[in-house]
RNA sequence: GGCCUCGUGGCGGAAUGGUUACGCAGAGGACUGCAAAUCCUUCUAUCCCGGUUCGAUUCCGGGCGAGGCCUCCA
């Protein structure tokens, strides 16, 4: 009870293993953060929510001092070359980019702290961390690892048993399936890119290859590398970076560094559906986390941020999610259920052990769920604070003037005593149209008459 | 074609070699002037076919079905 080891699913190994931080007064996790080049749809928005939640929780068993989380930002890649290009066509290239991806950033940050989620201790951007990433390059061209070739440098991937270790893929396989791009100067069809050379219209950054940029891989390998060391505990994303995104992290980076790992777990969170079908632009159901907070796009009505979160939670991480109005409208009262039950009581800084228990298997959530039901009061209250629900109240009960409210309550009461039901009832209506709900309860004292009110 | 997940009630979703959580929705009741909220009670499920076993939803095999990756998509 309130002791359970964590345990976690471990990608590499697809086993769920216990957790033992290489050092529990650091313990470090990375978590590939979104390409800047749009507003973030709900799909980013899910390993975002998730490993906030593996955040707090690391935090509550290590304590927060000692828990280092970083999430990068990818601000070089071509789809942002190319948005530039297309908003900003009159400014030059480098003026454009920083308007786009600044932007889009700011909208990222604003977005996913309504959805309740901690800011990460360092959040790197690529474009702050070239240098690092030619000096990567560098080691791997020096040890074999890679080569120049047609204006690129490009990682052998036949230079490394470890390659497809993650994945479980073989590279025979993959040949036999045919669709990667052979390109002439690869020596191999997996090969792919470290550095490219970039033309004039492109943005780019000096070095022992030419002016280029970096290819996406060797993003996170650096930037993990600076800000967490050549090893580190836990490394996540979505289920698509499983291959080849983190495959192609690992090889660059264990061939760099000569590790035999380059993070101890790999998680991954599951991908998500909306209504049933996959999202996509071409099926017209793409949404983006700012349209389900401020606009009427889905469900026709915007979203609280818990309440997506909550959502998104409310499945296990690992499974696939829908996401429909449905589960919006059963998490909203979910959670307006939980702020009543939780009451006024102050979060006294002691979540619930069972819940706990209940995290530590690896992120349980819907045992979480099952456990929330039972609590109530400061228990509850702290609960719902530690899992990233504190401002729900709050955010419901502004906006109202009580006093008007208090007069308005005490008019109809004495209509009540008069048995004016008619009057006392069209006070009622009144209040509930402009989203005030009335509850009549009784004094358990004297028997009167006793109306509380709530935000609907 | 290769690799990886997953099939539990109306819905979301746990757990388990032997009475199958919890929540939402539904039904009934208490309370109420009527509501709302709350509380109590309650109905409904383990994809199909084999095998192992005293016993399978759980373990094994096969089938069917769903999803993902193999393209710089979270």
């Amino acid at each position: 009870m309130g002791d359970r080891r964590l345990q976690l699913h471990n990608t590499l190994t697809r086993e769920k293993e216990d957790f033992a931080p290489i050092d529990p007064t650091n313990v470090r996790m990375y978590v590939c953060g979104p390409t800047v080049y749009d507003f973030a749809h709900i799909g980013n928005a899910r390993p975002v929510i998730v490993f906030d939640l593996l955040f707090r929780l690391l935090r509550h068993h290590f304590g927060a001092e000692n828990v280092t989380y970083v999430r990068n930002i990818t601000d070089v890649d071509d789809k942002i070359n190319a948005r530039a290009a297309r908003d900003h066509p009159d400014k030059p290239l480098n003026d454009a980019i920083a308007l786009v991806t600044a932007k889009t950033a700011d909208q990222f940050h604003a977005d996913v702290g309504q959805l309740g989620c901690l800011e990460p201790d360092f959040e790197p951007r690529a474009t702050d961390n070239i240098p690092q990433m030619i000096e990567m390059i560098g080691v791997l061209l020096e040890k074999g690892h890679a080569y120049e070739a047609g204006g690129e440098v490009l990682f052998d991937v036949t230079s490394t048993p470890k390659y497809g270790e993650l994945s479980h893929r073989k590279l025979e396989d993959q040949q036999a399936g045919a669709r990667i791009a052979v390109e002439d100067h690869k020596r191999n069809p997996g090969d792919f890119v470290l550095w490219k050379q970039s033309a004039e219209d492109e943005p780019g950054w000096p070095s022992p290859w030419g002016v280029g940029r970096p290819g996406w891989h060797i993003e996170c390998s650096a930037m993990s590398e600076r800000y967490l060391g050549k090893v580190f505990d836990i490394h996540g994303g979505g289920l698509d970076l499983i291959f080849p995104h983190h495959e192609n992290e690992i090889a660059q980076s264990c061939c760099a560094n000569g590790t035999e790992r380059m993070a101890n777990i790999w998680m991954h969170n599951g991908f998500l559906q909306v209504e049933g079908q996959k999202m996509s632009k071409s099926l017209g159901n793409f949404v983006t986390i700012h349209e389900l907070l401020a606009g009427d796009t889905f469900g026709a009505r915007s979203w609280p941020g818990e309440v997506l979160r909550l959502a998104m939670l409310m499945t296990h991480y690992r499974e696939p999610i829908d996401f429909s109005k449905r589960k919006l409208e059963e998490a909203e009262r979910l959670l307006e259920k939980f702020a009543r039950r939780a009451g006024d009581a102050a979060d006294d800084g002691l979540p619930d052990a069972e819940v706990i228990d209940a995290l530590s298997d690896d992120l349980n959530f819907p045992g979480v769920l099952a456990r929330l039901s039972a609590l109530d009061g400061a228990a509850l209250a702290s609960t719902l604070r530690m899992l990233g629900f504190s401002a729900y109240r709050q955010a419901k009960t502004t906006d109202v003037d009580e006093a008007v409210i208090a007069e308005r309550i005490a008019t109809r009461l004495a209509f009540i005593r008069d048995k004016d039901w008619a009057s006392a009832d069209a006070i009622r209506d009144e209040l509930a149209s402009s989203g005030i709900q009335l509850k009549d309860g009784k004094d358990p004292e004297t028997g009167d008459r006793v109306t509380t009110w709530e935000v609907l």
